[in-house]
DNA sequence: GTAGGGTTAG
């Protein structure tokens, strides 16, 4: 019965005669508490009712309702089992719970029960499930409860589909989401939310922006969670201007900027090269939790401050936060980039020790990288050996070969190289660094050699682009791009900047040109990597004032590292340059990275 | 007779 919300409401409600049994008005009473609940249940065991479907249904209801923990999940899974003849209802409010609180394999296996005792799932049930699928990756599962879905003609349900939406988007397979998604006949802020995030985690941010204007266009309002996954994407891709949107937006709407909004932006401003505006997010948060922290420390360490990111560390240590795995990931690579040594050792120490925490690939990773960048090669191959048991993944052997070329030692760069190639024999980047290592030292007969393997192996080098927004307009440009509508301009002035730096004292550096060309030819190429583009083109359009920002999808080499320094000295200009491992502020000839990099 | 669903951060 609905009661309507007039003042007689309280009247008829108290008038009505309790049609329960004593044992229900108790299970009533105890209400969503795990303890006293199963007080009560011990009272239905002693009177004999624990075979009352009826009573023990609410029981597990209420527990399931109750802060969802270990013992609740075992205590109900036990109270569920114990119920001689689960109707349909019992089976969908567990699996519901299940699905909702971190349970998904009960969810599935109580489905598959479900069905086994005959009963139809509903569009509830589905929901739940699908839901379940997609939290474990469970994708043949997933495709046969979809069918079933179909089969109880659940094809146009909203919740069902944008369920689905969620699971095939898990899944990678954006087609089919993206079909569901299309024909959901009313989409919800949560169905375009759905969609938008699943391109989003897929890397295809550019796609989650498109799928957002469409969203506008179609009236929708967007919600804290669609501003989330926009600003995720807005990091991907280092657009400031749609992350600043955002901003002010939620300033606009008057939006609250809950823990998990706020820790985007302060992602966004970080990734977008803001670390000051990332901090002043930080700071005026209400509640901050140990993501928002990391997400804090991993911005200072990502341009450089390894300084910042430490005091931090000791700020969050002193408020009672426990750092977690992630949190030493931030803190080792802020040291890494910072060439903090000590700091770095000893937060390594700590983790273990004062966290009991085990450190992964990407802590160890960190660490060898730290004490190569520093140029103990000794101690990073020691670091190997003995913390890593000599098995050292391919991130690991980069590290070691970045520092390599950095400090000149060719013996241990080829030998890192070789490994390299051994545990990646697809990846591209590994064959270019070998030959160029090779072509540095004149082994010409080896350069040939490896080119004929990537020729043999059909791989391709990765494209390098780099793209610099002005007045919200963003340009792209590859190497030797000639698309731009001003590329005649942009060339000549680059001619011009290049000989003014060379009169300063810039030197091409040739081995991070391609190895097939000439010595002439190379210093050519390098002239026209993306970068240089990208830096001429922004000065030569934008004002003395306006700070240049530059994103490339690869790292940068060392060649344009060295140029940027000495275009930032003569053009007089301030240039941050995000490459695909962290930012280069360049001022006055120094790079703030100090040439770690 | 009973309650229950899909989206978000380092």
């Amino acid at each position: 019965m609905k009661l309507s919300p007039s003042p007689a409401r309280g009247i008829v409600a108290a008038a009505r005669p309790s049609t329960h049994s004593p044992t229900y008005e108790a299970l009533l009473r105890a209400g969503p508490r795990l303890r006293p609940l199963q007080q009560v249940h011990a009272r239905i065991v002693v009177v004999g009712l624990h075979r009352t479907r009826s009573l023990l249904t609410k029981l597990l209801t209420l527990a399931l309702s109750s802060s969802s923990s270990a013992s609740v999940a075992a205590y109900a899974r036990a109270l569920f089992l114990s119920v001689p003849d689960p109707d349909a209802f019992l089976f969908s409010s567990f699996i519901a719970a299940a699905a909702r609180s971190g349970r998904p394999a009960d969810a599935i296996s109580f489905y598959r029960r479900m069905s086994a005792a005959g009963f139809a799932p509903s569009n509830y049930t589905f929901t739940s499930v699908v839901k379940a699928c997609a939290d474990l990756a469970a994708s043949r599962t997933g495709r046969v409860v979809h069918s079933r879905s179909l089969v109880e003609g659940f094809e146009s349900d909203g919740f069902v589909q944008t369920a689905l939406v969620v699971f095939y988007a898990k899944s990678a397979n954006l087609h089919i989401a993206r079909k569901l998604f299309d024909r959901i006949p009313k989409r919800t802020v949560v169905a375009w939310n759905a969609m938008i995030a699943g391109y989003e985690q897929n890397g295809l941010a550019e796609e989650a922006v498109v799928t957002f204007r469409k969203m506008q266009e179609a009236g929708e309002e967007p919600d804290s969670t669609t501003l989330v996954s926009l600003l995720s994407a807005c990091s991907h891709i280092g657009t400031f201007n749609l992350g600043q949107w955002v901003n002010d937006y939620i300033e606009h709407k008057g939006l609250k900027v809950n823990v998990v909004l706020g820790t985007s932006l302060i992602h966004m401003y970080a990734r977008c090269g803001h670390v000051e505006k990332a901090r002043k997010v930080f700071d005026e948060m209400p509640e901050r939790n140990i993501v928002t922290w990391t997400a804090m420390m991993s911005g200072y360490g990502m341009h450089g401050h390894g300084q910042q990111a430490i005091e931090l560390f000791q700020q969050m240590r002193l408020s009672g936060l426990l750092p977690n795995d992630v949190t030493f990931v931030a803190i080792l690579s802020a040291c890494a980039h910072a060439g903090l040594i000590c700091e770095g050792r000893e937060a390594f120490v700590s983790m273990k020790l004062d966290y009991g925490l085990v450190p992964r690939v990407e802590h160890q990773a960190c660490m060898v990288d730290m004490l190569s960048r520093a140029g103990l090669l000794d101690e990073a191959m020691r670091f190997i050996r003995i913390d890593m048991e000599g098995k050292a993944s391919a991130e690991v052997w980069t590290a070691i070969l970045g520092a390599c070329k950095m400090h000149k030692n060719l013996r241990l760069a080829t030998m890192a190289a070789e490994q390299l190639l051994a545990i990646e024999p697809e990846n591209p980047a590994h064959y270019v660094l070998l030959s160029n290592i090779y072509a540095s030292v004149g082994r010409m007969d080896q350069v040939e050699k490896i080119r004929n393997l990537m020729i043999d192996r059909q791989l391709m080098k990765q494209i390098g682009y780099s793209s610099i927004e002005i007045d919200e307009v963003s340009h792209v440009f590859r190497m030797g791009d000639a698309s731009h509508r001003q590329t005649m301009e942009i060339y000549r002035y680059l001619d011009g900047l290049m000989d003014k730096i060379k009169e300063a004292g810039y030197l091409p550096e040739t081995g991070s040109a391609l190895h097939e060309l000439e010595e002439e030819e190379r210093e050519v190429a390098l002239r026209f990597h993306s970068e240089k583009l990208a830096v001429a083109f922004g000065i030569m359009t934008t004002s003395q004032s306006t700070i240049i920002k530059i994103f490339k999808n690869l790292r940068m080499c060392g060649d344009c590292h060295s140029a940027f320094k000495f275009i930032s000295l003569v053009s007089r200009r301030a240039i941050v340059v995000r490459d695909n491992r962290r930012f280069h502020h360049f001022e006055q000839g120094l790079c703030s990275c100090q040439d770690y990099w």
